[in-house]
RNA sequence: GGGCGGUUAGCUCAGCGGUAGAGCAUCGGUCUUACAAACCGGGGGUCGCAGGUUCGAUCCCUGCACCGCCCACCA
């Protein structure tokens, strides 16, 4: 790729992201093959909104599974991945009557056809924007497959959808009380409503009982509604009434005469005890309703606005102009009793936070319970496995108590129903594409339901809708069922669940065998992030600051399974210092095998002796690509990026380069072949995770194929672990650290060069150093150290104890006693207290007799060699200070 | 009202039955020829509270407290 040998000093993000994003798109690398013999593992991407823009929990939803498809990939996989943008009908009606609001414009105005006309332009101008942002993130997607929720194809295995279940009755009309929406003009699904506490008050007013001097107090929330009373309800148990029963009341304000009602649903202890019954504008009320054959007024009209109903004192007003209309008339006319500070739920659109509106009208409804009922098992049998498990009952939850589904929405930008009506008869036709005359009478004046879909229906297929469905594809063969569906728990109820019902539906077989439920991307003071609170990360910004890669490694490293996690600015800059490291670290590499250094990484160096070091970081190696394997195996993001982030930086870095610097001057070292091969190994396992700096530093690496994208992830090696060596290791390290612990307490400068003895400890294997003579020399070089034969006589002493061995540091100069008493008292303060515990666990019977040889064992082996270490510090004490 | 999650070092978070970990911050020392966005060394926690189970609990059980979220037809 290139033909510089030594890269930049620094790490410079922006080049390399930009040209590899270009160099993957443009040659196809993400292109998966619907014929290709290998194994498949496909996902659909959530399809965002073509309102949207990149936001942080994008960046993380689309991060996360993309590590996987960039890891299943580099394992041989046969990944699709595909993308598409959802047509999101409410939030584009919001954002283009936000823009004709502006003109002093409505919808209505505008009228339907020029509506749709400059939503599709509007589509197409910016519908793009997020996608275009998800390339900068690396996201691995197979761009030759993009799909829209409104193209030709998927709309017509919408309307199929539609067609087939209403052909089964399980789409019906019905009349119905519904949450509508004032502002966005339209009914909603029960799960589009948010509830939100108000502090509101509640109510106390006095209906006059007819024919008598008696009243019946009844409470609410919303005494407008009372315009449309149509009875009062009580317990049928409750005692104070028992006289009311049969009685009417007479509706104040109105005059009307309502029942009184006797109904179960009624709380005894709540309010009064007497409730009024507005069927028209409450959800309860409506129920009682049809259950009590009530009448229904209806006194507020979709818009939220009173209607002729409501009197000629109060047609027209908002429905909370009315309110205190109302109050003010019953109070006036003594029908008000009290008012009261109450503080309650109320539903909100999802979309423009309206308060919402409970409303008459005809919509269509999707029969939920046979689906449900299939969607359930899926997940009861383990067909589909919900990641973390615990999400499973969330799901179950809704399912069990799911109601029919609203399907309908007064809005124009979507799929409109596929239902024609006839003028003359009245007759329903429901077919894929408009009938020519009415089926029944065969009249040619049929007028198309006016509604559209929610878009919900039309997500719901998105697995297989994507792929070819309804004609059979070899795509839609090849990938359906998916393999993991990775989103946020947010979207279970509207998206998830309603995939699974559709999936095997439709499909007759799953949409996916995993779905992955990521946590929410909140603050550092874990709330949630809004534009409103002022409190978002912009994804662009953090890519501008650190790079796409680092951001990526945060969002991983921070990706617990099944906890929110808090962005912090912090952490990311540490991995952007992360990449920079790698850039170094590979530079190292490079200078010192690359084909101009005096050491590099022929034929020559493969066959050479490998040193301790070398066999080290070969084993090191091996542990980690199993974990690696094993983490993303179960989605244990976190886990794998701290596993790699420590191996390559202390591992890697710290040590083995460090311990390389001295290798590489031995003859004939294997050395520069093992730096290489590590390095190779490090930017084919940080691949998934740091896709853009690991392939441009792989292409200055002999070998590298087209593109680390498509390079094999390395496969386990059992035989390169090796216990022996790590253990070796592991005891030269213990004498380095402590030997630099020891100068820097001294107060030894760092270049200078003072001299190591070493003796075994009683018990220690002798022949383990002997062997090792040349190698510990080395390792002393770390820290400036020199190892010597002789004990030097007379100087003057500072000791240590590590891995089995009494070390000593002789000095020139005089060294100040004070300080190494200090340390070495520290020390045994440390011992001694450390001995004790172990002791204590000793010295009880129980614990001898009920835990593990092993366990026991092992405090044994430990309290020994603490004792040891105790006795040998004493005795420097006393030996050097006359300390006893 | 029901359910879920959290409470571990100054901060953000891992760990979850056998002597407490990371990053950042902090203190001390280094420009050691890949990297000062670095290197070396150190300090810092009675793991929310109270009980229980266990030889042994931060980890399991019960209760409590506080924080966050989801669901819910007490008007």
């Amino acid at each position: 790729m290139s033909d510089k040998t030594l890269l930049d000093k620094a790490y410079d993000p922006k080049p390399v992201e930009e040209r590899w994003g270009k160099f993957w798109l443009e040659n196809g690398v993400f292109t998966a093959d619907a014929r290709s013999s290998k194994p498949k593992f496909s996902m659909v991407l959530p399809p965002p909104n073509v309102t949207g823009h990149l936001h942080v929990g994008h960046a993380l939803s689309f991060t996360l599974p993309d590590i996987i498809a960039r890891w299943r990939r580099m394992k041989g996989y046969n990944v699709l991945w595909l993308p598409g943008m959802d047509h999101a009908s409410i939030a584009v009606h919001n954002v283009m009557e936000q823009a004709l609001a502006q003109q002093g414009l409505t919808r209505e105005e505008l009228g339907r056809e020029e509506f749709l006309k400059r939503a599709w332009e509007w589509k197409k101008k910016y519908g793009g924007i997020i996608t275009g942002q998800l390339k900068k993130l690396g996201a691995s997607l197979d761009w030759s497959r993009e799909r829209f929720t409104m193209d030709e194809g998927f709309s017509r295995a919408v309307r199929k959808v539609f067609v087939d279940l209403y052909g089964e009755g399980l789409i019906y009309r019905d009349y119905y009380l519904l949450n509508r929406c004032p502002h966005c003009g339209t009914v909603l699904s029960d799960i589009e409503i948010e509830h939100r506490e108000h502090q509101a008050k509640l109510y106390t007013l006095r209906y006059p009982i007819h024919d008598s001097s008696e009243w019946v107090e009844v409470a609410t929330t919303r005494p407008e509604t009372m315009l449309g009373d149509t009875a009062v309800a009580v317990h049928p148990d409750d005692p104070r009434f028992i006289r009311l029963r049969g009685r009417r009341a007479v509706l104040p304000l109105v005059g009307r005469l309502i029942p009184i009602i006797a109904d179960e649903k009624v709380e005894k202890d709540f309010g009064t005890g007497a409730v009024k019954v507005t069927p028209a504008h409450d959800p309860v009320d409506f129920e009682l309703g049809r259950k009590h054959r009530l009448e229904q007024v209806i006194v507020i009209d979709g818009a939220g606005r009173m209607t002729e109903a409501a009197g000629p004192d109060f047609q027209g007003l908002d429905r909370f102009e009315a309110r205190e209309k109302v109050v003010e008339r019953l109070r006036e006319q003594g029908y008000l009793v009290k008012v009261e500070d109450y503080s309650h739920a109320v539903g909100h659109c999802y979309r423009c936070k309206t308060v919402i509106e409970p409303n008459l009208s005809w919509q269509w409804f999707v029969r939920i319970a046979p689906l449900a009922k299939e969607a359930i098992r899926a997940v009861e049998d383990g067909r589909i496995e919900f990641v973390p498990s615990n999400w499973a009952k969330t799901y179950f939850e809704w399912m069990y108590n799911i109601h029919d589904w609203c399907i309908s929405r007064q809005l124009w930008w979507g799929h409109r129903i596929p239902a024609w009506y006839c003028r003359e008869c009245g007759t329903v036709a429901v077919a894929m594409e408009a009938p020519p005359s009415c089926p029944k009478c065969g009249s040619g004046k049929l007028e198309q339901d006016p509604d559209v879909l929610d878009t919900w229906f039309s997500s719901a297929l998105w697995p297989f809708g994507t792929l070819g469905w309804p004609e059979d594809t070899a795509d839609l063969r090849t990938f359906y069922p998916t393999d993991l569906m990775s989103t946020a728990f947010d979207i279970i109820f509207f998206w998830v669940a309603r995939m699974i019902m559709m999936g095997l539906k439709f499909m007759g077989r799953i949409p996916f065998r995993q779905v992955f439920i990521n946590g929410l991307v909140r603050d550092l003071k874990r709330r949630k992030m809004s534009k409103s609170e002022g409190n978002v990360i912009d994804p662009l910004e953090m890519i501008e600051k650190y790079g796409t890669d680092a951001l990526r490694f945060t969002l991983a490293a921070l990706a617990v399974p099944g906890q929110d996690l808090s962005l912090s600015e912090e952490r990311m800059a540490g991995y952007r210092t992360f990449a920079n490291k790698i850039w170094n670290a590979s530079r190292f590499v490079l200078m010192n095998t690359g084909p101009g250094s005096p050491t590099p990484a022929g034929p020559t160096a493969a066959s050479g002796k490998p040193s301790l070091a070398d066999r080290w970081i070969r084993s090191r190696l091996a542990r980690v690509m199993e974990e690696l394997d094993e983490a993303l195996e179960n989605f244990r993001f976190y886990e794998a990026a701290d596993r790699i982030y420590h191996f390559i930086w202390d591992e890697f870095c710290d040590w083995y380069i460090e311990l390389a610097k001295s290798d590489l001057k031995a003859p004939r070292s294997a050395t520069p072949a093992v730096l290489e091969s590590t390095l190779d190994h490090i930017l084919k396992l940080l691949h998934p995770f740091m896709p853009f700096i690991t392939e441009e530093i792989w292409h200055h690496l002999p070998g590298a194929g087209r593109s680390l994208a498509l390079a094999e992830f390395p496969a386990p090696r059992p035989e390169w672990k090796d216990e022996a060596v790590e253990a070796e290791m592991k005891a030269l390290q213990e004498i380095i650290v402590q030997t630099r612990t020891i100068r820097t307490e001294n107060k030894i400068p760092p270049h200078r060069k003072v001299g190591l003895w070493l003796r075994p400890l009683p018990g220690a294997d002798r022949a383990a150093l002997d062997g090792r003579q040349d190698y510990i020399l080395s390792l002393a070089n770390l820290s400036s150290l020199k190892l010597t034969d002789r004990f030097p006589d007379g100087r003057p002493l500072l000791k240590g104890i590590a891995a089995g061995f009494e070390l000593a540091i002789p000095q020139d100069e005089e060294l100040d006693p004070a300080q190494e008493k200090l340390r070495l008292e520290k020390e045994l303060a440390k011992l001694v207290q450390e001995i004790e515990k172990l002791s204590q666990r000793l010295r009880n019977e129980s614990f001898l007799e009920r835990a593990p040889q092993a366990v026991v064992e092992e405090v044994r082996s430990k309290l020994q060699e603490l004792e040891q270490k105790k006795a040998k510090t004493e005795e420097h004490l006393g030996q050097v200070f006359g300390v006893k």
